[in-house]
DNA sequence: CAATTCACTTGCATTTTGCAAGTTAATTAT
DNA sequence: ATAATTAACTTGCAAAATGCAAGTGAATTG
């Protein structure tokens, strides 16, 4: 099930055989800015991903290091998803993305506010989001 | 065979329903870094995209104003396909790509070297290679 | 003016996606 | 204690996307 193989040496084609869909990269803004770490938590995301595509991209993400599973301190039925740090290393692309969004898109209020926080300092903005990452990561 | 709809109003989730695929950031690499802009000249890369994935991936990019064609100087028979400034913008994502990818995989030492010279000066780096991709823009 | 190049298109098999309906273990409610 | 619910999946199947090979037609080259 795993990403079968690399289609060539470059860095942007191996980086797309991992995460180059249109589902993986929002479980993975769910991590890092839903506050979503469940299951359960990703299906209720507006894009409405299908069960069995969750979880075949949870293997794939955590079969690449990009998220990993935990057990729930709640509950014994839950399980704790979670970025690696190369997961959490994703979010300086992530924040590009944005950025490239709040120029092209119409980009709903609450997120533009944040898109311009983390504009005025980049390097800070990633840093200091990092920090909430690993301080998440047990 | 545009992008039908967005699935939700998300900047992630609206950037990947235009360019979140295995392919297009792959053609929009080659435009940016490997000094193709034609047909043929996509087909040429060693990922082997299928002439009728390309041509529906060109098809979405150009509605999507990330791309637009062009008469080619040579040849009539020819056509110039080239990133529009929206297209253009997506260089700082395609920079965070390389530099993850710096981080976790095994990269060929030519780009080995781009990727760290675009290290040392981020922004400096982008506005360089901008307008480069600029002057190109006829 | 015949052969080749260029940018596609078409047909079809394979793979992936999406949807609905399970399944199983753990938890909560009665 | 046990019945209902929740959580994390799995399964089956239809629909869509992908991949492959073989065209097509206009422009260009030999």
């Amino acid at each position: 099930m795993a990403q079968s193989k690399k289609r060539s040496e470059c860095p942007i084609s191996c980086s797309l055989d991992i995460w180059g869909d249109k589902w993986s990269l929002l479980i993975i803004r769910d991590l890092m800015f839903g506050n979503k770490c469940t299951y359960g938590d990703f299906l209720k995301s507006p894009e409405g991903i299908a069960t069995n595509i969750l979880a075949s991209r949870l293997q794939i993400l955590e079969e690449n290091g990009i998220i990993e599973k935990l057990d729930h301190p709640e509950s014994k039925a839950k399980i704790l998803y979670k970025l690696t740090q190369k997961g959490v290393d994703l979010l300086p692309i992530l924040v590009e993305i944005y950025v490239w969004s709040d120029k092209y898109f119409t980009i709903p209020d609450d997120i533009k506010a944040t898109i311009k926080e983390s504009r005025k300092d980049k390097e800070g903005f990633i840093k200091y989001m990092s920090e909430i990452l690993k301080s998440k990561m047990a």
